[in-house]
DNA sequence: AATTCGATCAACCGCCCAGAA
DNA sequence: CTTCTGGGCGGTTGATCGAAT
């Protein structure tokens, strides 16, 4: 990138906040003569070295042009959201199917909220992400309003620095000097393990079943923080459950699926079929009953519920 | 006043998954 | 079962802005 012209026609240049203007819900926009903006065309893409993903030729990149945000939404609040791919055409947009789902999704949507994040969002946010990692669109599904690329962006400036002044490391969410002790201990089993088969290979004689990890008593790597106030009902609202969209809703059901490597680990139960309830780790007690296993048997006919609190362990993932 | 630098965030990309054919 | 297609996600980039020098 870099060579681009700075021609990225902001609405406004107020370093207000970002969203500088909605569309009023009566702006149907009628003007057929809307000469879209191709000055910013392939200023991003063209030095990002990628290639595009749908219809190259003729499409608008960049910033989104006032003209362009009013037939976005104007087509869907006519027609619903969905369909993504066809939409540009019909809505009379020379844009890429995915970059209007960008659009409408992180800023033209009326549900969002914006505005700085509460004391309380970051809470849930650092809790979510020591839960599930860097799972943005289910952290977003926790928080009305919000997108996930907007916490992850907030994540990126905000909390990461916030957790780094507390001696805490972003990604284990542990204290920075645990986190040193463990890799200390890590890197010291690995010597002497090595240390150890290479006098075996001596000896003739290799080590039988257990790896020698295994062997030694690693001290297991203290639980994550886990939250016991913090109930938090990981049931996903569908984001625009509110406005009805057309063929959009059935996706969200996959979207707990796997977490990244980094939060979870303690406090998880097995489910059927190799997977980890996440109900302990969410605050449930046993009293609340964990119907995952339940669910489980149910995933066929209803995989929108099994979803919820249920996701499956990633290859190689085992429970600690 | 001009320049530099860090922070912020909108937008893009490739990859992945689910469902349909 | 395989292939194709549409949609969604997380990671990354770069333009822009404000503060500092």
């Amino acid at each position: 990138m870099g060579g681009g012209p700075p021609s990225a026609p902001s609405p406004s240049p107020s370093p207000s906040p970002p969203l500088i203007y909605i569309p009023s819900s009566s702006s149907s926009s009628t003007s057929s003569n809307l000469s879209l903006s191709l000055s910013h065309t392939s200023t991003t893409a063209a030095v990002m070295g990628r290639s595009p993903c749908c219809e190259k030729a003729h499409t608008n990149k960049g910033a989104w042009t006032k003209e362009e945000d009013e037939r976005l939404v104007s087509y869907i609040r006519g027609h619903g959201e969905g369909c993504w791919r066809s939409l540009p055409k019909a809505a009379g947009l020379l844009r890429c199917g995915k970059s209007c789902r960008l659009r409408w999704i992180n800023y033209l949507r009326p549900d969002l909220k914006r505005g700085n994040f509460t004391d309380h969002e970051d809470d849930i946010i650092i809790k979510l992400h020591a839960l599930l990692g860097n799972k943005w669109s289910l952290i977003a599904g926790r928080l009305p309003g919000r997108t996930d690329n907007e916490i992850k962006n907030y994540w990126n400036t905000h909390i990461k620095r916030k957790l780094l002044s507390r001696g805490l490391d972003p990604q284990t969410h542990r204290p920075f000097a645990a986190v040193a002790a463990v890799d200390a201990s890590v890197t010291a089993i690995k010597v002497s393990a090595a240390a150890a088969e290479s006098s075996a290979e001596v000896d003739g004689q290799s080590s039988s079943g257990m790896s020698t990890d295994d062997q030694l008593e690693t001290p297991p790597p203290p639980p994550p923080e886990r939250c016991p106030d913090l109930n938090l009902d990981l049931s996903i609202s569908l984001p625009s459950s509110n406005s009805s969209t057309n063929c959009d809703n059935h996706h969200h059901h996959h979207h707990i699926k796997a977490s990244s490597g980094s939060g979870g680990g303690g406090g998880v139960a097995m489910g059927g079929g190799g997977g980890v309830c996440l109900c302990y780790n969410l605050g449930f007690g046993r009293s609340e009953g964990c119907i995952c296993q339940i669910m489980t048997s149910n995933a066929s006919t209803n995989p929108h519920v099994i979803n919820r609190y249920y996701r499956p362990l990633e290859d190689g993932q085992h429970i600690g």
